[in-house]
DNA sequence: AGGGTGATTGTTGGC
DNA sequence: GCCAACAATCACCCT
């Protein structure tokens, strides 16, 4: 049953691990990226508190303080975090649409294919 | 139609 | 430049 919380999926680190000796992993050349998540906005607006109220506070101390605090908020206090999330969801969106849109154009022509082996 | 997977985002701080 | 916990995400693609 893989759909933990954390620690599953995104666990780079393992991977890293793996390490590609020279076989380069191209999913999408020009990836449109994704969108941030609501914690990267929050993290934007608490990092300077949690730095504030701990200036001792390493990485591992803001990420966990960070990430308890996150939880503590109320949804109204997510909110506005979510919103920015939304929009950058939105613009991420479009992102891939004029990807999508720019990569079938280009297909077939056979010209924007960056290569940097 | 449903499943789950992976990829990505941002913070800090040291080597 | 990269990596690490912390959290969300969710678009992506396949069977």
């Amino acid at each position: 049953m893989p759909k933990e919380t954390t620690k599953s999926t995104k666990r780079k680190a393992a991977d890293k691990a793996e390490k590609a000796p020279k076989a380069k992993a191209k999913k999408d050349p020009k990836a449109p990226k994704r969108a941030l998540s609501a914690y990267m906005f929050f993290s934007q607006d608490w990092r300077e508190r949690i730095k504030a109220e701990n200036p001792d506070a390493g990485f591992g101390e803001i990420g966990k303080l960070l990430g308890a605090k996150w939880k503590e908020l109320d949804e109204s206090e997510k909110k506005p975090y979510i919103e920015q999330a939304a929009r950058d969801k939105a613009r991420a969106e479009k992102e891939k649409t004029d990807y999508d849109g720019q990569k079938a154009d280009s297909a077939g022509s056979g010209d924007g294919d960056d290569d940097d082996e």
